[in-house]
DNA sequence: TCGCCCCGGATTTTCGAAAATCCACGAATA
DNA sequence: TATTCGTGGATTTTCGAAAATCCGGGGCGA
């Protein structure tokens, strides 16, 4: 008797929460911006009430900031955090991955082929490629790393290292070309090798190399905007 | 023309935030308790919308989880999350006291004697002494501790920590006798001795280790509650 | 001229009620 | 008897507007 719309099993701040994100992490939004409700309520087709909620969300995860009566704001970019979001990733996900590859079962390693599979044959994204096949490699590639710590045993590490993940992402995208000269393909591999080879520490120091060099691409990107 | 009342310089989601982080670390609220805003809205005494807002930053925190339509509950205790919890402390205060020790300045120094001189001063909880005391005693053990990590110079890693300390108070509050016949005032005087000697792995150590043996008083007595 | 206070508009924050959704209970059917 | 299907009430979620607060500019006094 009361469904003249959709069968929404959402809720409208879970949407508004997703639609603000991605606007942010496209660099729709940007960084420093202020972010006021009557913009985000013509964005997203809802009151006040779920934007507000959708926002206070997206603060705890890094996105955006809140300040008593002044609102929210797209959180900035430096390079300060940049290298502080580097050096956890390593921490955190280092020991995340030493875990799973000690640890992980049969069942992981099934999951880590699948996941590192689905991401190889994808053409890495290009600057002249559109950006569906771009959207679509960030997801295999955001899987790929998710898998390569899921065997860890810890909820919080994972919880945590995700993110992270997420922080980082805005950085990554901030760059055009994803890759700076270098082979990511082959640096993926080598982590999945080590990984499935059972070498515990060989894939952790990888994936800690794997995101300094990615770091270190961004902040050259950072310093000389080409 | 229009303070009747109070020159609130806060938000009333902030209070509501304060209010019901206090009444869930008390245990005033069960773990697992669903959380009606009817009951919120009388215990502050605000609208649904401040309310909410508090919940949702508490979920953020880990306090209270929240299901689509099913509102919020508090989240549940577990040894399991226990252990994870001090696992993850182990690894990320340890090396955020590492990177204290190794790169504290003078300033760090400074703040570290004093906190810990607050700290010790404070005769030890115990259970025939009013609850007046036992709260300044958790006051001033939660600052020694942010302090030792203070200098580690990640913004990123000390608000992990600090959030990871909040979510592990709940359990700390769960015993009603701190001490499990161990000499807690002994392991903060030899943590802080090592920092200010600025032998970090040691100081880093005794970490780790006062941490673990917090936790395992805590499983023992989640165990066979005396 | 400079600094301080006060006002008006823009914006956030909060309210109280309406709408949507879920849950438990009981009836009807096989 | 077991299972499915509504139905009513409790609860969450959302709305639209009112209240509170902040920010910038103009006027007043030193």
């Amino acid at each position: 008797m009361a469904d003249e719309r959709r069968p929404t099993t959402r809720t409208l701040a879970s949407e508004a929460y997703d639609l603000i994100q991605e606007e942010i992490r496209t660099g729709r939004y940007r960084p420093g911006e202020r972010l006021r409700f009557a913009t985000l309520q013509a964005l997203c087709v809802m009151s006040v009430t779920p934007v507000r909620e959708a926002l206070a969300r997206l603060t705890a995860e890094g996105f955006t900031t809140l300040d008593d009566h002044r609102g929210y704001s797209v959180a900035v970019l430096s390079i300060e955090e940049l290298r502080d979001l580097t050096a956890n990733r390593k921490l955190l996900e280092g020991e995340a991955l030493r875990l799973s590859v000690e640890h992980g079962d049969a069942d992981w390693e099934g999951r880590l082929v699948a996941a590192h599979h689905m991401l190889a044959r994808i053409p890495q994204a290009r600057d002249d490629i559109p950006s569906a096949l771009r959207v679509e490699w960030e997801d295999k590639h955001r899987a790929f790393h998710a898998t390569l710590i899921s065997g860890c045993g810890s909820p919080i590490l994972i919880e945590l290292c995700g993110k992270l993940f997420s922080r980082a992402d805005r950085y990554r995208r901030m760059s055009a070309s994803l890759t700076g000269g270098r082979d990511v393909v082959g640096e993926h591999r080598a982590i999945f090798d080590a990984a499935l080879a059972r070498d515990a520490p060989a894939a952790a120091d990888l994936l800690r190399q794997h995101y300094q060099q990615t770091a270190d691409a961004l902040e050259r990107f950072f310093v000389e905007p080409s």
